[in-house]
DNA sequence: GCTTTACTTGAGTGATCATTCAAGTTATAT
DNA sequence: ATATAACTTGAATGATCACTCAAGTAAAGC
């Protein structure tokens, strides 16, 4: 019917990793015309705009996140792969992804308006996050990994506090080493609940 | 000599106020000529350029904290300054500041590029209150509060990724008590340094 | 009281911002 | 083959961006 119809799930990749490396407002539509190879007509057709598209970039990222942390989970262990994961981030070379930071933490402290639709897009996408930690560790005490008496709850919000505090860590330039043995630390904390 | 000279620190004090929540690129100089209540003339010959402005405001972000900071370690325990300092965070109104997560971190997820000067400014600045953290743990074992083996550098590094993750973890809304909560939980795991 | 100096004023600069839309292009339908 | 529908093209829009500078104003120096 067109010309040529481009790849809505590359342009939104592409997207995602130039609005991840940049934020938001540090990302223009001509940096997305030259990234997505899109003129801002095709953009605006497709997307409806700069905040839809970077709604649309946000969710596929988290997605992207659960996706991965729930293939840790199929092994036998939750603690373990709640462990593990701290370790893969804390490994990753930092050309492995366009920033070391979480995409959604970025998006939290750059919109200060708490009524921003997108503001409140990443508040829950990190909530969604929290739950599946939450389930996680809920997995753990039923499994006998962990105490009936552990509360899932904090432990998921700690959890997640070592998360972001991981990887904004991670973030300077140049300290390879220091984030590895960083997450090294928080997953022996973890594995460390074992039993206890 | 002027028909009324503004003072300095002031315009400084709003400047790192709007900049701190509002971020480097979402604040634009019609906001900071509001804040301040001067004219873009009056601005520029203060301050040179709107990124000398935020370098300034940053310096004296991470000044005040540092002060706060060395006031809690007056007392006789450095572990308990560190833990102190975690509640205080922890347990801050929403309105005490401009937000809640550090404009430090803020400003080290906002701009990617790591030429940036104020990226590398904001680098230079957490690494300088690193080392505070990694001195108080230090006196911490001086006087005998940790064992003689315990590593302050390694401690400083999970001390620091506490307050950032506790801080982010802040800057969402309508979650005072989880983060109380999370607070008192960080605190406690310094407290149980004592003696290991 | 006049001049100089130091600062403020605020309209105006060109650049860049997100966004729009009439015109163009090609696949599908007939 | 022709018409229609679906999508792309990219120049143009007004708004806002960071920033400048000639003109204005008042305190300090004499």
């Amino acid at each position: 019917m067109a010309r040529r119809k481009f790849d809505r799930t590359e342009a939104l990749e592409a997207a995602r990793d130039l609005f991840w490396a940049k934020g938001y407002h540090g990302t223009s539509l001509k940096d997305l015309e030259g990234a997505l190879g899109l003129n801002p007509g095709s953009i605006y057709a497709a997307f409806g705009s700069k905040e839809a598209l970077f709604a649309e970039a946000l969710e596929v990222y988290a997605e992207a996140g659960r996706v991965r942390f729930q293939a840790l989970l199929e092994g036998p262990s939750p603690l373990a792969a709640l462990a593990g994961q701290l370790r893969v981030l804390g490994n990753a070379a930092p050309e492995d992804a366009p920033a070391r930071a979480c995409m959604l933490v970025k998006t939290l402290l750059e919109l200060p308006a708490e009524a921003s639709p997108l503001r409140r897009l990443a508040e829950r996408l990190i909530t969604e996050h929290e739950a599946a930690f939450e389930a996680a560790f809920q997995r753990a005490i039923n499994l006998g990994e962990l105490p009936a008496d552990a509360d899932p709850v904090r432990l998921a919000r700690r959890y997640q506090a070592d998360v972001i505090g991981l990887r904004s860590y991670a973030q300077r330039s140049g300290n390879t080493r220091a984030v590895a043995d960083l997450s090294e630390d928080m997953a022996g904390e973890v594995e460390a609940l074992r039993r206890a």
